[in-house]
DNA sequence: AGCACGCCGACT
DNA sequence: GTCGGCGTGCTC
C-alpha cells in the first residue's frame, strides 16, 4: 500500500539528509525538458520503472506526481551533478503512488522514442499515455468483501439473520479470500441489515477485507448482438491477404502489412480474422480507427465477433474510461478498439495492431505530444514484436514508399469489391460553365446536371447524399460595392455567416442580411452581422457554399424532396440519440436527401443511396498545403464509396471549378495508382515527403516585432547548427503561416526538410539544448506535420 | 509548463 | 510610497 513519508508537521525535511536510498529518475509532466533524480529512502521499499511516485518539486517543494523511468545503480546517492557541472543535493521521494507499475517497461521505452522523435518532454508523453481518469482513479471505490473464517463451523448460531448470512457465503463457496463476496451482495441475498454481520465479524466467523473496486460496465444490450458473421466466407483476395498476414504473424516477429483495398473490398473481415489468430495465440489486438469512424455500428461489429472488447473513445465518462483501461491492464480484453490514443492501451501481450484508414490525417495529434498514431503503432509493434495491419483504399504516400523500401513492410492488394459490386460511375461537372443566372450574386451550388439527377433519383424512390466538404471556407459576408468582407478581429480569416437557429424565419439569401451572426471557426468569437457595410453603408450580402445555403437552394430546386441537413453546427447541440434517430430516419426512407459536411462520408452504409453529389471538390485544393491534392483524391474516393453499396447502380456527381486538376481527373477514373505516380513525381522534385522528412517550427506572439526578431534568431540558430553538425537540410522561412493570425497572435513558421529522420532529430536535440530565445515567444515544433496552416 | 522573483511604470 | 504587470530563470 502507498505510504506517506512526510512525517514532519512543518513541511518536513524533503532532502535525503539522513535517509540513504536508491536513486530514481522521475519524469514530471512539466515543460521542463529534463528528467529529475530523487532518492528513494530505503524504508520505502523498492519501485519499478513505470510506477508513479510523489516528489517535492521547485522552490516551494510543491508535491508533484511523476513516473519512474530509470533506476541508476547508485544505492546510496544523495548528490547529483547538473549539466552546468555544479553539484546539488537530491530530494527524497515522499510517496509511492502506485502499488504496481501503471505502464510496462515497453511502454516507457515507447514514450522515450516519442519524446525524442517528436521533440517533447518525457513527462508530457507519459502523461498523455494514461487517461486522466486513470491517473485520478475516477470511480475507484473501496468495498468490503466477505468470506468465512476457518472456524465458522465450530460456532453455534442462534440468530436467524446470522445463519442466513453464513448460509449465503457457504452456498457461494466463499471460504477463502480469493472467493470473497462483496458485502452488499451478501446482505441483500441474506435479507439482512449490517447489524448481524457486524456480530459475525467480531466473533471471527466471517472475515472482512477492504479492496479497491472498479465500476462495472453496463452490459451490451441483446439487440445489438444478433448476426454472428462467423460464417462469412472470404473471397479469394481476402483469403490470400489473410494468408500473407498470418504468415508474418506466425514468425512471431515485427512486420507491417499495408492492406490496400478498394472501398467495400472487405478489409474489416480480414482484420477480424487476423485478430482471431492473435487471440488464439493468447495475444491481444489493438484496433485504431479515426475518431469519426468510431460509431456504434463499427463497435458492434467487433462486439459480435469477440467476447472481450474494450472500447476507448471520447464519448466515455471518466469512470467508464478508467474501467475500460483497468480491464485492459488486467487482461480482461482481447481486442481494444479506439482512436489515436488507444495505441497506448496497456495490453499484456500485444500480437497485432490494426490501423484502419491509415491515411487519415486525424491520426496526428495536434497538441503535445504531437505524435502520429499510425507511426507510433509501427514503433510499438517493433518494440513488442507484434504485427501491424495498415488498411486503406488510398494509402498515404509515405506508407506506399515504406512498402517499396523497408524490409519489414509488405503490400497486399485487394482490387475487388465484395459481391463483385461495380465501382460507382463518376461524373464531372465543370462549374465554370454553369455561371448561375438564378442567383443574385452569381453563385450556384446545384448545377442543372445535379438537379436533374436528383429529380431522377427521387422519382425512383431512391436516396441521395450531398456533400459540402468543409464548412466555413467561403461562406462569407461581403459588400457588393466596395468588396469589403467581414474578417475576424483576432484571426486572419474571413468570418462565416450563420443563420440564427429556430425562432427567426428564413433569411432571404443573396439579398438582405437578417438575423444572424458571424463566427470565426478558429477562435469561435461571434460578431453580429451589420446590415450595412461599415465602409460604404451599402447593404451587405452573403455568398458562400455553406450547408444552410445549400438547404435553401435545394428547397427551391427540388421542393418535394425531404431534406435533412447534417453538419457539426446542427449536431453540436444534439445528443447522440438524436443523431442516430436521424440516421435511422434516413435508413428507413423517411428522408430523401442528406446534405452536409464530411461527417456524411464516413462509415455509413445505406443501400438505397444511389447518388452522391460533391458540391465542390475544390475546397481542399484551396488550402496552401503540399498534401491538398492527396487529400482531394482521398476525399473523392471516400465519397464514391458511399454510392451504390447494393445491387443498384450508384453514381457520383463531382462539381468543380478546377476540372483539370490531376487529383480530380484521376479520381474520376478510380485511378489511385496513376495519381500516386504523378504526385510522387511532384514530391520528388521538391524533396517533399515521402522523399524526406519534414518538421515545422511554428512561432507565435502578440507583438509582431518581437515575433519576427525571434524568428530571425531561430533561423540563425538552425543555420548555425546545420553548419556545426554538418546536417544536410533544406530550411525555408521564416514565413507567414497559412493563417497568419489566430487568437490575436501573429504566426510564422520555419519549415525544415531533410533526407532522413535522424537529421531532424539531431537538429532539435541540439536546438533545445541552446535554451529559449530572448525575448521569449511561443515556439512549437511539429515533426511530420500533417498540415502547415 | 508553471511559478517565484525582480525590475519598472501608474496609482492612492 | 507600493501595487502589479511583464520578462527572466529555474526546477533534481
Amino acid at each position: 500500500m502507498a505510504k506517506d513519508f512526510t512525517k514532519s508537521l512543518f513541511g518536513g525535511d524533503d532532502r535525503a539528509a539522513e535517509a540513504a536510498g536508491q536513486e530514481v529518475l522521475v519524469a514530471l509532466d512539466t515543460g521542463a525538458d529534463a528528467v529529475f533524480s530523487y532518492v528513494l529512502p530505503d524504508a520505502m521499499g523498492s519501485v519499478a520503472v513505470g510506477q508513479r511516485v510523489e516528489v517535492p518539486f521547485g522552490r516551494g517543494n510543491k508535491k508533484k506526481v511523476g513516473f519512474v523511468i530509470g533506476l541508476p545503480k547508485h544505492d546510496d546517492a544523495d548528490e547529483a551533478t547538473a549539466d552546468d557541472g555544479r553539484a546539488f543535493k537530491l530530494k527524497a521521494v515522499t510517496k509511492i503512488v502506485d502499488d504496481e507499475p501503471l505502464l510496462s517497461e515497453k511502454l516507457v521505452r515507447l514514450a522515450k522514442w516519442i519524446s525524442d522523435y517528436y521533440v517533447c518532454p518525457m513527462g508530457q508523453v507519459l502523461g498523455a499515455m494514461v487517461p486522466a481518469a486513470v491517473k485520478k482513479g475516477v470511480g475507484v471505490k473501496k468495498k468490503s468483501f466477505l468470506y468465512l473464517g476457518e472456524c465458522y463451523k465450530d460456532k453455534k448460531l442462534t440468530s436467524g439473520k446470522q445463519k442466513a448470512i453464513v448460509a449465503v457465503l457457504e452456498d457461494l463457496l466463499a471460504t477463502n479470500p480469493e472467493h470473497a463476496i462483496e458485502k452488499s451482495e451478501v446482505l441483500e441475498e441474506a435479507e439482512s441489515s449490517p447489524g448481524p454481520l457486524r456480530r459475525l465479524i467480531a466473533e471471527g466467523i466471517v472475515m472482512q477485507e477492504s479492496r479497491e473496486v472498479l465500476p462495472g460496465l453496463p452490459d451490451v444490450p441483446e439487440e445489438f448482438l444478433e448476426a454472428s458473421g462467423a460464417d462469412i466466407v472470404l473471397n479469394d483476395e481476402q483469403a490470400a491477404a489473410l494468408a500473407k498476414i498470418g504468415e508474418s504473424m506466425e514468425q512471431d516477429d515485427f512486420g507491417v502489412t499495408l492492406l490496400y483495398g478498394v472501398t467495400d473490398s472487405g478489409k474489416t473481415e480480414v482484420y477480424i480474422r487476423a485478430i482471431q489468430k492473435a487471440v488464439e495465440r493468447g495475444e491481444q489486438a489493438i484496433v485504431l480507427l479515426p475518431e469519426i469512424a468510431l460509431t456504434t455500428q463499427t463497435v458492434n461489429r467487433f462486439k459480435q465477433r469477440f467476447e472481450w472488447v474494450a472500447v476507448m473513445h471520447s464519448g466515455l465518462s471518466a469512470m467508464e474510461r478508467n474501467a475500460q483501461w483497468q480491464r485492459i491492464k488486467h487482461g480482461q480484453a482481447d481486442v481494444v478498439l479506439g482512436a489515436r490514443s488507444a495505441v497506448f492501451a496497456p495490453v499484456r501481450k500485444l500480437g497485432l495492431i490494426v490501423v484502419d484508414e491509415e491515411h487519415e490525417g486525424s491520426y496526428k495529434q495536434d497538441s503535445v505530444p504531437r505524435y502520429h498514431g499510425r507511426d507510433v503503432a509501427v514503433v510499438r509493434a517493433k518494440l513488442e514484436g507484434a504485427h501491424v495491419i495498415l488498411g486503406s483504399a488510398t494509402p498515404a504516400l509515405e506508407t506506399l514508399e515504406n512498402c517499396r523500401t523497408k524490409e519489414h513492410f509488405q503490400l497486399v492488394e485487394m482490387r475487388k469489391r465484395v459481391n463483385d459490386l461495380p465501382m460507382p460511375k463518376m461524373r464531372l461537372v465543370d462549374m465554370t460553365m454553369v455561371r448561375g443566372a438564378d442567383e443574385d450574386d452569381g453563385v450556384t451550388l446545384i448545377s442543372p446536371d445535379l438537379e436533374d439527377k436528383l429529380r431522377a433519383v427521387l422519382s425512383r424512390g431512391e436516396q441521395a447524399i450531398l456533400l459540402l466538404n468543409r464548412r466555413g471556407y467561403s461562406n462569407f459576408v461581403y459588400c457588393p460595392k466596395c468588396r469589403h468582407t467581414l474578417h475576424c478581429k483576432n484571426c486572419d480569416v474571413t468570418l462565416t455567416f450563420h443563420k440564427r437557429r429556430s425562432g427567426s424565419k428564413a433569411v432571404s439569401f443573396g439579398g438582405r442580411m437578417g438575423h444572424g451572426y458571424a463566427v470565426c471557426h478558429y477562435c469561435m468569437s461571434k460578431t453580429l452581422v451589420p446590415e450595412k457595410c461599415p465602409l460604404c453603408s451599402k447593404r451587405m450580402v452573403m455568398i458562400g457554399l455553406g450547408s444552410q445555403r445549400l438547404e435553401e437552394e435545394l428547397s427551391r430546386k427540388v421542393p418535394d424532396a425531404r431534406v435533412k441537413r447534417v453538419d457539426s453546427d446542427v449536431m453540436a447541440g444534439a445528443k447522440a440519440e438524436e443523431y442516430y434517430e436521424m440516421l435511422k430516419d434516413f435508413a428507413q426512407g423517411r428522408i430523401d436527401v442528406l446534405a452536409g459536411t464530411q461527417i456524411l462520408a464516413k462509415g455509413l452504409h445505406f443501400p438505397n443511396v444511389t447518388l452522391v453529389g460533391v458540391i465542390s471538390a475544390d475546397t481542399a485544393l484551396a488550402i496552401p498545403d503540399f498534401r491538398s491534392n492527396e487529400r482531394t483524391f482521398q476525399m473523392l474516393s471516400q465519397v464514391a464509396g458511399r454510392a451504390g453499396r447494393s445491387e443498384k447502380k450508384g453514381e457520383v456527381i463531382v462539381q468543380t471549378y478546377l476540372p483539370e486538376t490531376e487529383a480530380i481527373e484521376r479520381a474520376m477514373e478510380h485511378d489511385y495508382k496513376g495519381f500516386v505516380e504523378h504526385e510522387l513525381g511532384v514530391r520528388a522534385k521538391c524533396e517533399l515527403p515521402p522523399y524526406g522528412r519534414m518538421a515545422n517550427v511554428l512561432m507565435r506572439d502578440e507583438k509582431f516585432e518581437r515575433l519576427s526578431k525571434a524568428c530571425g534568431e531561430m533561423r540563425a540558430r538552425i543555420d548555425y547548427l546545420a553548419g556545426q553538425l554538418g546536417l544536410d537540410m533544406l530550411v525555408r522561412g521564416p514565413m507567414e503561416c497559412g493563417i497568419a493570425r489566430m487568437h490575436g497572435q501573429h504566426r510564422m513558421q520555419i519549415v525544415v526538410q531533410a533526407k532522413d529522420a535522424t537529421v531532424i532529430g539531431r537538429l532539435f536535440k541540439n536546438l533545445r539544448a541552446m535554451g529559449p530565445i530572448r525575448p521569449a515567444v511561443t515556439a512549437v515544433v511539429d515533426v511530420d506535420p500533417v498540415s502547415l496552416l
